[in-house]
DNA sequence: ATGATAGTGATAATGATTATCATTCGTAAC
DNA sequence: GTTACGAATGATAATCATTATCACTATCAT
């Protein structure tokens, strides 16, 4: 019942052609850019809908979600809390112990998110 | 030069008497019905101070804030997607984990957030 | 006492997100 | 082809957690 009309083919579009994490704004932003205005309600619908399929991945940062493509392998997050920047890693080891924890439980995983916060290598060189 | 006020007591009086993962309402709530009244902004201020003093710990949902008792081991969150409720876990494994990741990356962790989505047992059973 | 500093509380403001609603699109049935 | 229905759109209002403002107060050191 959800449709992939051409508006949301747009963002998918816009969040495909690179590695960002794009928030509802920027993603506004570029469309206008890109001479495909689309109205701000209508991006955050297409971007829920999106997610949803499992056409792009969201991420929930403490202000506001972030969504990126989800043609790539699963991974995590490291997060620069100085300069923002957003690093991606992979640790399949991680993602076993989460399954082992939930079987214990009894509880049935149906996602995960893990955010690691520090200061990247750069910030961290100009901290000293 | 961060305070430890009578009302701040009061906040971390309510937070350490239950297990509970607490949003800001509810720690106002708590309070008027204790009779100590305090200001919404206050209880905001005051949640915020104390987890920057380590007094209290604090989670980042996706709709809001919540604040926990500090005084136990260090723990990550189950979170059920159909009740609501928060069960915790500890693996100090996935912890070793995320050093080596950001060892790696020459990336320096400040902190850490691990959230499991799911059902939990109770609604697992109650989904067949 | 006198500042200096931080905290308080009522309330306004912010900012991301969601709801509303009239209109439009796409498709399936007639 | 026209009709009918469900979903989507877009402008805008509303929501809701949180933060800022500002006048006032408490605390503490000189």
């Amino acid at each position: 019942m959800q449709k992939l009309t051409a508006q949301r083919q747009a963002i998918l579009d816009i969040i495909n052609r690179s590695d960002k994490h794009w928030d509802a704004d920027e993603v506004a932003f570029a469309l206008k850019e890109k001479g495909t205005g689309i109205g701000i309600a209508t991006v955050y619908r297409g971007l829920a809908a999106l997610a949803e399929q499992g056409l792009i991945e969201s991420i929930q940062l403490a202000d506001k979600k972030r969504y990126e493509r989800a043609d790539k392998k699963h991974h995590d997050h490291l997060i620069c809390t100085l300069c923002g920047s957003i690093e991606e890693f992979c640790k399949p080891e991680i993602e076993k112990l989460q399954d082992l924890v939930a079987a214990e439980r009894e509880f049935h995983i149906q996602g995960h998110q893990l955010l690691l916060f520090g200061l990247c290598a750069g910030c961290k060189a100009k901290e000293s």
